[in-house]
DNA sequence: TAAACACCCTGAAGTGGCTTTAGGGTCAAG
DNA sequence: CTTGACCCTAAAGCCACTTCAGGGTGTTTA
């Protein structure tokens, strides 16, 4: 199979998939000896889907790494997949708490501008020119909605 | 006031402030003509004051930036600031669906490891490893719990 | 047979919002 | 006169890709 039909398959772009490569997280493709194309067998695909099915469920790379490491200790318990998962679950719900606060806050903002008129007046400006409270400092890492690590 | 005393002030860092400037999110400061030193002045202030304060409400720098200039356009109502507020808003509540449904995937995956032995038979690899299914498809464009816009 | 078009390749730079690193200069106190 | 807190710059690093620039390959159709 060539990369775009693997792409294609899994529903992500061939530049995703050589990037994946050249990181690591899947392993190297079998090059065609006559044109350097790259082949893709089962093995690989089943590792690309494991990968981007993490990835659809927000997962970083070091997490991914971690699943795959553990997978691939014959014998061992699955507590370091349990413990994968329960912490990048807490990253979730901890991103969901700070969002909600942020929302909130968001809609108390945009009540302040009861009479629209002259930007002067608007009360979302004045608002926003005041001092930056206690309860917003609250939110530091959030770079635009982003980022739950 | 020097670089340290604001960014104490406003609670940020001094290498933030410094790279607002950079990238003219807040005005040039004024040069101590001794030793180079940035010097604030009042309006400095509540200009990154009023960044910080946008900030800590994740807009993003052209959110800002967007606010910034509705401000300054002296007369103009103020329908483009609640434009700004109003889709920063549907940004955050639209990421907090997508959270919560990724919790929900979450969830579910984590109680496929009902019986904690041996690795090969976790239910969660064994989710992991079956092909993407549509609905978890749907959330392309997270990564890592990042990203509302 | 040649041109069009879809597909493949590489390496480097760009995205956002900073943070970190490396390598300095300045200034007040002890 | 040295210690330590503060200040400066330019460049690189972070994450997970995406985009760009420039080119090769392979099939199909005029």
């Amino acid at each position: 199979m060539k990369i775009g039909e693997l792409a294609k398959k899994l529903n992500c772009t061939v530049e995703t998939i050589r990037y994946y490569e050249k990181i690591g997280l899947i392993p190297p493709s079998v090059r065609d000896q006559n044109n350097n194309y790259r082949h893709y067998n089962q093995n690989h695909i089943e590792r690309l889907s494991f990968v981007r099915h993490c990835r659809a469920l927000a997962m970083s790379h070091e997490e991914i790494l971690e699943l795959l490491t553990a997978r691939e200790q014959d014998g061992a318990s699955c507590e370091k997949i349990d413990l994968v998962i329960d912490n990048h679950l807490k990253h979730v719900s901890d991103r969901i708490s700070e969002l909600q606060q942020l929302e909130k806050q968001l809609h108390t903002l945009r009540k302040q501008c009861k009479t629209p008129g002259a930007n002067q007046e608007c009360g979302i400006i004045q608002e926003l020119d005041s001092p930056i409270d206690s309860n917003i400092q609250g939110l530091k890492n959030s770079n635009h909605v982003s980022g739950s690590h």
